[in-house]
DNA sequence: GATGCCCCCTGACAAATGTCATGGGTGCGG
DNA sequence: CCGCACCCATGACATTTGTCAGGGGGCATC
């Protein structure tokens, strides 16, 4: 009997993928979270064999969780199943050890298949995405540049970053300028979205 | 036998909820689509009692997709169900005819008793939700401001707006200058923003 | 110990953005 | 007919943003 863990925070998809899964004969879902930093202690509690984790997850990321779980519990293996398929997301989700990368878009089907394949010790992941994932290269952005971008996404000015970060001004412009240029692009709100489109924050 | 139409975009969720409804002893999925503009096409060949539509699809709005089927085929009901549960959203779907509004966070049970409720003749509706779609206010943008605010989303500059909507520069500025206003924001990100998160675009 | 990369800062300049006052044209309801 | 809201535009202004050319300090690597 397979033991899964499920980490979601959308409680109709948790829900409905704990029943699905609950209708395969040799699968049985021992622990649902919705938050990540909840992802560990369950699976402490409940050690499943393989653990489904969201990346977008209130708490702590599921990649940063898949790491964390690799320490906690290393004999359960991690795939990431994810709305969005980004090409730095799958990156960081071959350093955290997970074992697979599925995006939602695609049959439900696949889901049960996938766990099936990562238990036998394949690895699991979308030819196209891996691809992607290649050409697209490693992520350029500094840690700083990254801290500049994620703090001006929801349109704070200059000054509230340089206040958040407690730096001068003209330091975050420059970071500022700095990601626009490594991203190609012609404007702080381009940049973010494109940094976005690749996983890099 | 509730007949089902189910509108979802992202594929493991629409495969997870069809088979979920198909559990159910007196309900079946008689038609699934990925795109808006395939609602009405599939619903009046496989004339649904119900409609369960995600708000933001490829092709077409689930919003504008209901007012159509209120036209097409008045005897199916319309269930919104999506992610965003936002007042303008909520707004809209009423005024297009839905019978419910469910947001996807919930319990999955909670989708066949809104199923059940809204063919009984009931309204289902988040009564949270309710109040602050009633507390937020009708849509204070014009037309033209959203078209402005929506063609500024992925950081397009003045110029590009401009062009893209045959408007002088000037004028451009204008109408983003009053939906900064009336959206109480201090730039253009964050009046995206805010016309975003009430479902104002 | 030189090189390179990242961190943080300054100052100055050009360009984009946001604001305001002002105008004319349309269509709608009182 | 008048008021009102929306549409589109102009010009001028202050502010913000993006760019560029610097300089100093830390840390790792060759």
């Amino acid at each position: 009997m397979i033991k899964v863990l499920l980490a979601e925070d959308q409680g109709m998809m948790r829900g409905a993928l704990a029943l699905l899964l609950d209708l395969e004969e040799d699968m049985q879902v021992v622990a649902q979270v919705a938050a990540g930093d909840r992802i560990v202690p369950a699976a402490l509690e409940a050690r499943p064999d393989i653990a489904l984790l969201d990346i977008e997850l209130p708490g702590r990321s599921g990649l940063d969780a898949a790491a964390d779980l690799r320490d906690a519990l290393p004999s359960c293996k991690v795939l990431i199943v994810t709305t969005f398929g980004r090409p730095g997301y799958l990156r960081r989700a071959m350093e955290a050890g997970a074992s697979g990368f599925l995006v939602k878009d695609g049959p439900v089907e696949d889901l049960a298949a996938a766990i099936r394949r990562v238990l036998a010790g394949e690895r699991v992941i979308d030819p196209g995405l891996a691809a992607a994932a290649l050409s697209a290269g490693p992520n350029p952005l500094t840690q700083r540049e990254r801290d500049v971008l994620t703090a001006a996404v929801d349109g704070a000015t200059v000054s509230d970053i340089a206040g958040k970060l407690h730096l001068s001004q003209a330091t975050v412009r420059n970071y500022l300028s700095a990601a626009i240029g490594k991203t190609g692009t012609r404007n702080r709100m381009e940049a973010v979205r494109a940094a976005r489109q690749n996983g890099w924050l």
